[in-house]
DNA sequence: GGGACCATGTAAATAGTTACATGATTAA
DNA sequence: TTAATCATGTAACTATTTACATGGTCCC
């Protein structure tokens, strides 16, 4: 798959000026149940934007630290509307606890149990963050925002029904 | 994260004997809602499995044409059971098409419609496919399948409905 | 003063896709 | 006979992670 990092990074950016620090937590928290990106793809491809003009350093946003603010500039503004014009490529999903339930008849079945609960609370946690932040926001604005919460609620909705009937019978088959 | 091709593999392997080919069919099948493997991952990693002999080929099974029939030694095994004791990475998801939802203000409606309505086309064929393969099988049969079908069921539901609503959403403002 | 977090960066390794090549078999 | 599917393979490219290094700032 092509990479999307520079379109990602383009997209906040089109929405406000920050660091690469900034992008990288913007992703994490709010991105975290369809994308993620690491430093390494994320300064790299700043610097490289950078050159190719596309965004910008912002110097009056610069302070005592060491933080640069990017802003995008008409060039990146074009570069990402041609993109957003272009049909998604195929998802990819890779969740290895699907491939270890699948797999669990040939070990042990405490294991299993112990990652689907390990995998239950995490997305429970996840999911409890994204309703709090749904449930702050007035409903009539960044209805592209609350799209992409509701789809982050739906999936882990899904995890951890999943997890629970999964867990359910894992556990009816262990005592028996 | 490190690669999970052999454990895939030798799973499969684990469960029955066969080619690359088929390998390769039953993970875009079965496993398609959170697991994916290109031939340029399955048939080098098979080899290199046959050299540290987890796997072996089945001569008996060799017809006429030019098919490999692997099946998974007692080494194999080992290394199958080890890695279902080891605590599952972190999941990676990537899905771009909420990329360019989040973003879509930033474009043309029309195209994120477009986009939503394959999206939401494609994962509604997945969903009936899996749900008739579930309800093709006797319900005290293949736990662990029934777990991986019900995932699969359960996460297509989710994209399907939440592409029902956001092109509730997406058209309710292209026509104002 | 120390821990949490802000902030940037890169080299090396690994992972993964894609495009291409080749040819057999099966069923319409 | 021709299209679909079975079947294997690899080289080149591209993508991505990970581990490491460095140092500032904020708050207790």
């Amino acid at each position: 798959m092509r990479t999307k990092t520079r379109y990602v990074l383009l997209g906040l950016l089109s929405q406000k000026s920050q660091t690469g620090y900034d992008l990288k937590k913007h992703i994490d928290e709010n991105f975290k149940a369809f994308w993620n990106e690491s430093y390494g793809q994320i300064y790299p491809e700043l610097k490289k934007l950078l050159k190719e003009g596309h965004i910008k350093v912002d110097d009056k946003q610069k302070d005592s630290r060491r933080n640069t603010v990017y802003s995008i500039t008409k060039s990146g503004q074009k570069v990402l509307q041609s993109w957003l014009e272009i049909e998604p490529e195929k998802e990819s999903v890779r969740l290895e606890i699907l491939l270890k339930t699948y797999f669990s008849n040939f070990g042990n079945k405490e294991f299993i149990i112990d990652y689907l609960e390990g995998f239950k609370e995490s997305h429970d946690v996840d999911l409890r963050r994204l309703k709090a932040f749904k449930d702050s926001m007035h409903p009539s604005d960044q209805r592209e925002l609350i799209r992409i919460l509701d789809f982050g609620i739906k999936i882990n909705k899904a995890y951890v029904q999943w997890c629970e009937e999964s867990l359910y019978e894992f556990k009816k088959e262990v005592s028996l």
